[in-house]
RNA sequence: GGGCGCAUAACUCAGCGGUAGAGUGCAUCCUUCACACGGAUGAAGUCGCAGGUUCGAUCCCUGCUGCGCCCA
C-alpha cells in the first residue's frame, strides 16, 4: 500500500522538519514596509542563562507556540520574541563555584576580570534552553534572540534608570533591608520566601532593672525571642501602656548584661500585645521590621550588629566575629551563667529565606536604591481595570490588584557583579550622586571634582526585564519593529511570575510607551508530579523533557532528578512520584515532541497544578500512531485526487456529507478553544474527531466503498477523504507541528498551498459544511451498527454472521435506512444486508430485539444463544428501563415542575417517557419470545 | 491573620441549573487486507459533608471538613 513502516517514529521526523522550517524562513516577523499583514505579538519569557529545559519550559513554549502557528496560520505577520535573561545571583554563583573549585575567587581576579569570565562562561554553556526549545518545535524568531545583557538592551536599562531617577522615580534611601548572607547581596521583598512551621525554640531572659526602686519587688523584666543573638542590638524593652504588671516600670531603664548600655523601658500599644508572652518585647531597631518602626515612633538608636557575611560586628562586644548562630548559643550560654536565662519553650514560627540561596534572611539596615513604585502601580491598576489589558483567567485580577494597592517601594540594587551596573557616579568631595547616561562623566555635576567613582552595584535583574517588551524592539530608538510591534498581543506565562515580572512590565510598559506592553495576559498553572507534588531536586521528582520526546532509561532520569544519589533510593522517589511510570518497564519509550505538546495541551489552563502523568503522555504517543496510520491508509486511496481547497461541493454518500459536517464543527471547536485560551478545548476536539469520527466511522465507513462502491461513489469518498485529511492535518498543525508536516507533505493538496503546512491557512467552517440532516441520519445508521454489534458480543458471537431484520415506523426513515443497509452489513457484520420493515407484525422465530433509538433491530439468533444469557441480558435491559421510567414519572407528576418549567423541557421530558414506555414494551415482547430461541 | 483555588469513576482530569464525561486502568472477545501504540463490547461514581435558593442543584448561595498556593 505504501513505503511507511507501521509505527509512526518521531525521532525520524522531528529534526528533519525543524530545520526545514528554518531554512524556509517561516518563523521570521517582517519588518518590510510593503507587508501589511495584521500583527501578532508575543514575547517569549526569557528563561534564565543558567538552567536547563525543564517541564514549566516544556508548558509555556507549547502553549505560546500552539497560538503563534494559528495566527501565523491566520496570515499574521507574527513575531515571537524569544530571549534569555542573565539571571544576577544564579550566575555569578554558578562561576565562583567554579573559581572555588579552580583555587581562587573573584575577589583574586578583580571585577571586570571576573566579567569577563562569566561571559566566557556564558558563550561556551549559557542558553543551550534556545537550542532544546527547538525540540518542542518553538516556532521563535530565533534570529531576533536577546540577551539581557546585550549592549542595546543594557542601554535601554540605562536610559530608564536615568529618566526614572530625573523623575524623582528612582531614590536612594537607608532603611532595614533584606540581607542575603550567602550572595551578599540585598534582596527585594519579592526574592524573600517564608518557610512555615518551622520548628524553633522561643527562649526567655530577664533584663535587670538600672537602679530599681527598693521598695517595688519587681528588679527585672522578661522578655522572650526565637534570635537571641539579636539582644546585642537592643535598644529599648517595650510594655503595653495599660499594663498594670509595669506601670511602676514607666520611664525606667534596664542595664544590658554584655554591652556597655542602659536601654529604656518604653510603652508602645502597637509592639505590645498584652496576651502575648510576658507581656514586654526587646525592640531591636537594627534587623526587625517591627521592631524598626516602633525605634522609628520613640527615635530610637539603630544598632547594627552584623557584618555582610553573617558574623556579629564590634558592636558585639566578646561576641564579635562569631557566625550569628554561633553567637546565639555562646549568648544563651552566658545569659545562663549570669543567671538571666528563664526558660525556652517550643515555638513554630516562618523563617525568611532567599529564593535563590535558601540562606536565613537576616534584616539589615543599608543604603539601596529603590523605585518609588505608587504612580506606575496606579497606572498598571487603571489598565486593567479599564480593560486596556485583560487578564485570562479573570480570577487572577484579583490577585494582580491586590499586589498592586499593596504595593512597596522596589528595592533595585543588588551588591553583586554580574549585571547592568548602576549610572550612578559619587562625588569623593561633597559626595552628591550624578546620575548620567555617559560611560563615565568627566567630573561631578554639583562641585566639578573630576572623575566620580561609579556605584559598585547593579541592578536587580527583573529590573531589565520589565522592560522586555520593549527593549527587545530597540527601544529607546523608535525603531520599526517598536513601531510595528508594541504593544504586543499576549503575554502567556506562569501565575508564579505575575508580580516579578508581568505587573513590572505593565508599569514599565505604561511609564516609556504610553500603552500597556500586551493586550492579554495569559496565566498557566504549575507542573507537578503525578502526586501533585512540586518538582523539586530535593524530591527528586523532577523531569527532563527532553527525555520524555527522546526517550530515556529510568536510571539516567533519577540520576539527573536525584543527583549524586544511590540509583535505588532515586529510583525509589522516583516511581512514588509518578506511580503510572513504573508500570512501563524500565524507561520511557520516545513519546516525540508532538505526543508530549498535545499531552501539555490537554490540561484546563486555570487548573493551578498540572500533575503530569507518564501514561497520559503515552496516550498522546498512541494518538500520534493514530493520526499517522490513518493517514497511511488514506494515501492507498487518494493518491489521485485532485484537490482545490473546497470542500467536495455535492456529496451524496451519507458517511462524507456526515463526516464534511463534523468538519465544519470541529474546526470551529478548534479555533475556539485556542482564540480563548482553551487550548484543552481546541485539541480534545480534534483528538474526538480524529480517533472516535474520522478513524472509528468515517474510515470504516469508506472501505466498503473502496472496496465495491460504483466509480462515482469511490471518486467522491476518495475526494472528500483527501479533503478531510489535508484540512485535519492543517487544524491539528499548531499543537502537533511535526507529525502534521510530514503527513501534510505526502497527502494531496491544493496547488495553491505553500511549501510547509506551518504556512497554510488555518481551516475555517467553510472548510467543511454544515449539514444537520445528515448528522441526525448518521446518528441513526451508527446506533443500529452498535446496538447489533451488542448484542453479538453479549453472545459471544465474534465469528458467526447473523441475518438481522430492521423496523421502524417512519417510512422517510425506512427509505433512508435503506440507502444505508451495505454499510450496516460491513460494519455489523450481519449476514447479507438487513431487510428493512414497518413496526409491528409477528416476531420472527428466535430473533432478538437491539433498540437503536427510532428503529428496532431484530437479529435472528435462533439455535445460536443460550436462552438463559439473553433472560439475563432482557432483564437488564428492563431494569434499567424502569429505573428512568421511575425518575421520569416522578418529575411529570410534580405538579410545579409541568406547571413552571420551560415547556421544551416538560416536552422534552414526555418524549423521553414515550420512548422508554416503547422500548419497555418491546422488551415485554421478548421476553415473551424468549422460549422460541 | 488576610486572599485565591481545589475536592467528580481505581488514577490523571474535563464539564454543567434539567436523570454524569474523557484518557488510562479493569473485564470479555477479536492476530479481518491503516493501526495490538489497534478494534468491538462491558462493568465502574449517594459529583467532600451539612443547610439554603429553585419546579429541579454535582453546578448558584452559606457554613463545615480536608488539601494546595499566595500575601502578612
Amino acid at each position: 500500500m505504501t513505503d511507511l513502516p507501521k509505527a509512526y517514529e518521531p525521532a525520524a521526523v522531528e529534526p528533519r522538519w525543524y530545520d526545514f522550517w528554518v531554512q524556509e524562513g517561516v518563523f521570521r516577523a517582517s519588518l518590510s514596509p510593503s507587508d501589511t499583514r495584521a500583527i501578532y505579538a508575543i514575547s517569549m519569557p526569557p528563561p534564565n542563562v543558567t538552567g536547563s529545559l525543564h517541564m514549566g519550559h516544556a508548558l509555556f513554549g507549547t502553549l505560546q507556540d500552539v497560538l503563534v502557528r494559528h495566527q501565523r496560520m491566520l496570515g499574521k505577520n507574527t513575531l515571537w520574541q524569544p530571549g534569555i535573561d542573565h539571571a544576577g545571583i544564579a550566575t555569578q554563583t554558578v562561576v565562583e563555584r567554579q573559581l572555588r573549585r579552580e583555587g581562587t575567587s573573584r575577589h583574586d581576579l578583580g571585577r571586570a576580570e571576573f566579567i569577563a569570565r562569566v561571559w566566557r562562561w556564558k558563550e561556551e554553556s549559557g542558553g543551550r534552553i534556545s537550542e532544546q526549545m527547538r525540540v518542542l518545535g518553538c516556532s521563535a524568531d530565533w534570529e531576533r534572540l536577546k540577551f539581557t545583557m546585550d549592549p542595546d538592551l543594557s542601554r535601554a536599562v540605562r536610559e530608564a534608570f536615568v529618566r526614572l531617577h530625573a523623575e524623582g522615580l528612582i531614590y536612594r534611601d537607608t532603611r532595614l533591608v533584606n540581607w542575603d548572607v550567602e550572595s551578599q547581596t540585598v534582596l527585594s521583598d519579592l526574592e524573600v520566601e517564608s518557610e512555615e512551621d518551622v520548628q524553633g525554640e522561643m527562649y526567655e531572659f530577664a533584663y535587670p532593672v538600672a537602679e530599681p526602686d527598693p521598695g517595688q519587688g519587681v528588679t527585672e523584666l522578661v522578655v522572650a525571642t526565637t534570635r537571641p543573638e539579636t539582644m546585642l542590638g537592643d535598644t529599648a524593652v517595650a510594655v503595653h501602656p495599660d499594663d498594670p504588671r509595669y506601670l511602676h516600670l514607666h520611664g525606667k531603664r534596664l542595664k544590658h548584661p554584655f554591652v556597655d548600655r542602659e536601654i529604656p523601658i518604653i510603652t508602645d500599644a502597637i509592639l505590645v500585645d498584652m496576651a502575648f508572652g510576658t507581656g514586654a518585647v526587646k525592640v531591636t531597631p537594627g534587623h526587625d521590621f517591627n521592631d524598626f518602626a516602633t525605634g522609628k515612633r520613640h527615635g530610637l538608636a539603630e544598632i547594627n550588629i552584623l557584618n555582610l557575611d553573617g558574623t556579629l560586628n564590634a558592636e558585639c562586644g566578646e561576641f564579635a566575629t562569631l557566625d550569628r548562630f554561633v553567637a546565639r548559643r555562646a549568648v544563651k550560654a552566658r545569659l545562663a551563667e549570669l543567671g538571666l536565662e528563664r526558660g525556652s519553650k517550643p515555638h513554630t514560627m516562618t523563617l525568611p529565606r532567599s529564593q535563590r540561596t535558601h540562606a536565613i534572611v537576616e534584616p539589615i539596615i543599608s543604603t539601596q536604591w529603590f523605585v518609588r513604585t505608587g504612580p506606575l502601580a496606579e497606572a498598571a491598576l487603571a489598565a486593567v481595570r479599564e480593560g486596556r489589558t485583560e487578564i485570562v483567567p479573570a480570577e487572577w485580577v484579583k490577585t494582580y490588584e491586590h499586589w498592586l494597592v499593596n504595593i512597596v517601594d522596589w528595592c533595585i540594587s543588588r551588591q553583586l557583579w554580574w549585571g547592568h551596573q548602576i549610572p550612578a557616579f559619587h562625588c569623593s568631595l561633597c559626595k552628591h550622586v550624578t546620575v548620567t547616561r555617559e560611560e563615565q562623566p568627566a567630573e561631578c555635576e554639583r562641585c566639578g571634582t573630576p572623575h566620580p567613582k561609579q556605584d559598585p552595584d547593579v541592578l536587580d535583574t527583573w529590573f531589565s526585564s520589565a522592560l522586555w517588551p520593549f527593549s527587545t524592539l530597540g527601544w529607546p530608538e523608535e525603531t520599526e519593529a517598536l513601531r510595528r510591534f508594541y504593544p504586543s498581543s499576549d503575554m502567556e506565562t506562569g501565575y508564579d511570575i505575575l508580580f516579578f515580572w508581568v505587573a513590572r512590565m505593565m508599569m514599565m510598559g505604561l511609564h516609556f510607551m504610553g500603552d500597556v506592553p500586551f493586550r492579554r495576559i495569559l496565566l498557566h498553572g504549575m507542573v507537578v508530579d503525578e502526586n501533585g507534588d512540586k518538582m523539586s531536586k530535593v524530591k527528586g521528582n523532577t523531569l527532563d523533557p527532553l527525555d520524555l520526546v527522546q526517550g530515556a532509561d529510568f536510571e539516567t532520569v533519577v540520576q539527573k532528578a536525584l543527583p549524586g544519589a544511590p540509583v535505588k533510593e532515586a529510583l525509589a522517589k522516583f516511581k512514588k512520584a509518578y506511580p503510572s511510570a513504573a508500570q512501563m518497564g524500565t524507561g520511557f519509550p520516545a513519546f516525540g515532541a508532538d505526543a508530549l505538546r498535545m499531552n501539555l495541551c490537554s490540561y484546563s489552563p486555570q487548573a493551578k497544578r498540572i500533575a503530569l502523568s507518564p501514561k497520559r503522555l503515552e496516550g498522546y504517543r498512541n494518538f500520534c500512531n493514530k493520526l499517522y496510520n490513518a493517514v497511511r491508509f488514506a494515501l492507498g486511496s487518494i493518491d489521485n485526487v485532485t484537490l482545490d481547497g473546497a470542500p467536495p461541493a455535492a456529496p451524496v454518500l451519507l458517511a462524507n456529507r456526515w463526516i464534511l459536517s463534523r468538519l465544519a464543527e470541529v474546526v470551529e471547536g478548534s479555533t475556539r478553544g485556542i482564540v480563548e485560551f482553551r487550548i484543552d478545548e481546541g485539541a480534545g476536539a480534534l483528538y474526538h474527531f480524529v480517533w472516535d469520527e474520522l478513524c472509528d466511522w468515517f474510515i470504516e465507513l469508506s472501505k466498503p466503498v473502496f472496496a465495491q462502491g460504483a466509480d462515482a461513489e469511490k471518486a467522491e469518498t476518495a475526494a472528500t477523504l483527501a479533503h478531510v485529511v489535508e484540512t485535519t492535518l492543517r487544524a491539528l498543525h499548531p499543537y502537533m507541528p511535526f507529525i502534521t508536516e510530514e503527513l501534510w507533505q505526502r497527502v494531496p493538496r491544493p496547488a495553491s498551498r505553500p511549501r510547509s503546512v506551518a504556512l497554510a491557512p488555518y481551516p475555517t467552517a467553510a472548510d467543511g459544511r454544515l449539514d444537520v440532516g445528515a448528522e441526525r441520519d448518521f446518528s441513526v445508521v451508527a446506533q443500529v451498527i452498535s446496538a447489533i454489534r451488542s448484542v453479538r458480543s453479549e453472545h459471544d458471537l465474534t465469528r458467526a454472521r447473523v441475518a438481522v431484520e430492521l423496523r421502524m415506523s417512519d417510512a422517510a426513515l425506512r427509505e433512508m435506512v435503506a440507502q444505508e443497509v451495505r454499510f450496516i452489513e460491513a460494519l455489523a457484520q450481519t449476514a447479507g444486508a438487513p431487510t428493512i420493515a414497518a413496526s409491528g407484525g409477528p416476531r420472527p422465530a428466535g430473533s432478538v430485539l437491539a433498540v437503536a433509538g427510532p428503529v428496532e433491530a431484530l437479529v435472528a439468533l435462533k439455535g445460536l444463544v443460550e436462552p438463559a444469557k439473553e433472560a439475563e441480558r432482557i432483564a437488564r435491559g428492563l431494569k434499567r428501563i424502569e429505573k428512568d421510567l421511575d425518575v421520569l414519572a416522578k418529575r411529570l407528576q410534580n405538579p410545579s415542575f409541568v406547571e413552571k418549567a420551560p415547556p421544551e423541557v416538560v416536552a422534552e421530558v414526555r418524549a423521553q417517557q414515550a420512548a422508554a414506555e416503547v422500548q419497555r414494551e418491546r422488551l415485554h415482547e421478548a421476553r415473551a419470545l424468549l422460549a422460541e430461541l
